[in-house]
DNA sequence: CGAGGAATTACACAACCGTATAACAACAGG
DNA sequence: CCTGTTGTTATACGGTTGTGTAATTCCTCG
């Protein structure tokens, strides 16, 4: 006769939270096919007939945690904006150092960001998510762009604009995240600020904030501060 | 008693590379875990035996075909070169405008870069592959900067604005690729042509050489033209 | 303090995965 | 035409996957 494991019973938010953060790690580890009901359950320390309970099925866990790591990769970024003086100048660079800089740009959210992307293509609801997120994005960034004190502001031009600097930035991102030996310190940084002060025609100061600070130690995938 | 299913004898190029195509397309329709040893043999027109004839295993395989897609991805944007005109502007024109538009830029290609993305974190062999393919597609890109009729031509200079030339380009290739519908057809060769133009301080003519075609019909993943 | 209900575990099951191996048949050389 | 080689098929096997279902235990409420 064998003894059955004993637990706790927890609310509903935080076993969500948990499995979700479960599947992420699991994710950005070793891909899509690491995240396993058993090895997420694992993880999260239950058991994987859980997941059923608070889950409709392993897509539907799949689903939140997509939601979950685009919401928060956003929430991250915008958070510099609270705390950046009025100077649209200053605003825009700020905005832009934050998505060049941990917690957002981490090779691990890159992996798995990657991981999802095929479901993107295949799932609709998912391929919402990932719409209404970027667009999202871009539409902080063009009303950045609007800000500028620029003689010219046309409302296609700033759209445009938009559209260029998000590339900049995903592009600076992507690459950065893949190859992260390749780049020298804040220099991506440096990079992004220039090219994105030349094609909206201003000049973006790369006064670095905090002088090479490191990312925080043991943070989970998505750099959460616990 | 079953019959026995009758087959040709080939040569072992055309098996391996029929595999290696199959292998492609179920990637990019439905991500890494839709290619199973017995979907891709489906595909090939073969029994699932025959893969662990030709490739040592399934990782085997797996890493042939992420370096067949790399090769000719590149192969696909440099080929565009060898007709261009001696102009150096028209050059880099012509470069841009091939990354942005098909066969480089399509949704399943960008489908099958994220899939193999995670064996690229974790296989060396494969990060190695990567980092090649990057580097060699940059270090073109920063010659035909170099060879810009400009004022200041630094060499450091010219290595920054390869990587934020790159960066334009990979995030509006990513951006189409993942989101086809959202911009309208050409728009983003001209986004991009500006926003290359105005990092690099020279006028890029956005004059299309093909006015509107459409992608080959019938084309493989990597619009490989049979 | 006792009972009801729900959160959690435990177990079972069919389907699928990659791999190994033996049997067969298509083609080449005599 | 026949025989040997080997490309190819067929089949089997252990392991894993996602899911369905019953049993159990924790917690709440009366």
């Amino acid at each position: 006769m064998t003894e059955r494991r004993p637990y706790r019973r927890e609310s509903e938010e935080s076993r969500r939270e948990a499995l979700i953060l479960a599947a992420l790690e699991l994710v950005a580890e070793g891909g899509l096919e690491a995240a396993t009901v058993r090895s997420i359950a694992d993880r999260a320390g239950v058991t994987p007939g859980l997941i059923r309970h608070y889950f409709s099925g392993k897509e539907d866990l799949t689903r939140a945690a997509y939601r979950h790591m685009m919401e928060q990769m956003t929430a991250d970024n915008v958070a510099v904006l609270e705390t950046a003086p009025d100077c649209p100048l200053a605003r825009l660079t700020a905005f832009v150092t934050a998505s060049l800089t941990p917690p957002v740009m981490q090779p691990l959210r890159l992996a798995i960001w990657a991981g999802f992307l095929q479901l993107v293509r295949s799932d609709a609801a998912m391929r919402a998510v990932h719409e209404q997120t970027y667009l999202g994005y871009r539409d902080i960034l063009e009303n950045l762009i609007a800000a500028l004190p620029r003689p010219a502001s046309d409302a296609a031009r700033c759209r445009s604009d938009a559209i260029a600097c998000n590339a900049v930035i995903d592009g600076l991102w992507m690459e950065g995240s893949a190859l992260p030996d390749n780049f020298a310190s804040g220099e991506l940084v440096a990079i992004g600020l220039h090219a994105i002060g030349a094609i909206l025609g201003v000049t973006l100061a790369g006064a670095p904030p905090a002088p090479a600070a490191p990312p925080p130690t043991g943070a989970g995938p998505n750099g959460e501060s616990a």
